[in-house]
DNA sequence: GAGCCGTGGAA
DNA sequence: TTTCCAAGGCT
């Protein structure tokens, strides 16, 4: 038994049964629950996926409504950013693939929203395609597991492509398998902290366990603080405008943070990601959101 | 390549 | 309370 088939067998009878695993997903929904799982928990992503499914099953029907509808909707996922890539990612599904999510690794790593790890994600999981995908608990997984060392460093990069590359089956399906359930090793079994590694089906042959399981030395990555941050502030001037059905004020704005400096910053940096608009002389808007200039005036 | 980009729950 | 972490992407 290799690793990948200790892996397929584990997973086959401890798999979750997460939403988008149904058979029946679509191409669009492997994409969208790939890009809402990015950096969110899966139990904050599946009652939001559910949600955009329903109400844009297709890449065309998020395509036709602007990118405000696509940031509401998004709601409290965190990152927002995504939401507005996703919109342009349907856009550009649309314009460049007649409306069909492209199953070339090339043509998905062009779209807006759309990296590394995502591209491979759909190429394999939503195509059936032969990829190493490597994300954080496949990296943490091979690491551990084939290297012995407790956490992978910051970088992914070429390397991790290669080394999952020399663990998957020579069959796409089953290569695709083996991805998913390295994946999902890593997110229920051999978690960052207190891996369960009694019930872990790499138990004998693990490296890290045969050497002890050395703690990381040194400092791992930077705290990466939030109170305080500019991000805060961001969020707290998004929630505000999600809320609003028309242009918001910026005295309303204002009372969301203290420091004049930083609510400025903030507000700025929204406005030049593309996520909000200035609607008029000291109004703004989700962007997007902006009704007509016209029937205001009237 | 380091830093930035939200949010909430568990330890 | 604070820290850490969660299927990354982009500059």
């Amino acid at each position: 038994m290799t690793l990948a088939d200790e892996a397929i067998s584990w997973y086959d009878a401890n798999a979750r049964d997460l939403a988008w695993r149904q058979p029946e997903t679509t191409p669009w929904g492997v994409l969208v629950s790939e890009v809402m799982l990015q950096q969110t928990p899966v139990v904050r992503v599946e009652p939001a996926w559910r949600s955009w499914m329903t109400r844009w099953p297709t890449p065309a029907d998020l395509a036709a409504e602007p990118q405000s509808e696509a940031v509401r909707m998004w709601g409290r996922l965190g990152y927002p950013r995504r939401a507005m890539r996703l919109h342009a990612c349907a856009q550009a599904i649309v314009e460049r693939h007649g409306g069909v999510v492209p199953d070339d690794l090339d043509q998905l790593l062009a779209l807006p929203g759309v990296g590394t790890y995502t591209a491979r994600a759909v190429a394999t999981f939503a195509y059936g395609q032969r990829h190493p995908v490597v994300d954080t608990n496949v990296r943490r997984v091979v690491c551990r597991a084939v290297e012995g060392k407790p956490d992978a460093g910051p970088a992914t990069t070429a390397a991790d492509l290669v080394a999952m590359a020399e663990l998957l089956p020579a069959e796409p399906a089953r290569a695709a398998r083996a991805s998913i359930a390295f994946m999902e090793l890593g997110a229920i079994v051999c978690t960052a902290r207190a891996p369960k590694c009694g019930v872990c089906p790499f138990h004998d042959v693990c490296a890290w366990r045969q050497t002890g399981l050395p703690l990381p030395e040194g400092p791992s990555r930077k705290p990466q603080r939030y109170a305080g941050t500019d991000r805060q502030v961001r969020g707290l001037l998004l929630e505000v405008l999600r809320h609003a059905t028309g242009p918001v004020p910026r005295q309303r704005l204002d009372l969301v943070w203290t420091d004049q400096v930083q609510r400025a910053r903030a507000l700025a940096g929204l406005v030049e990601d593309g996520l909000v608009e200035a609607y008029g002389a000291d109004d703004f808007v989700l962007a997007g959101d902006a009704p007509p200039v016209e029937r205001q005036i009237l």
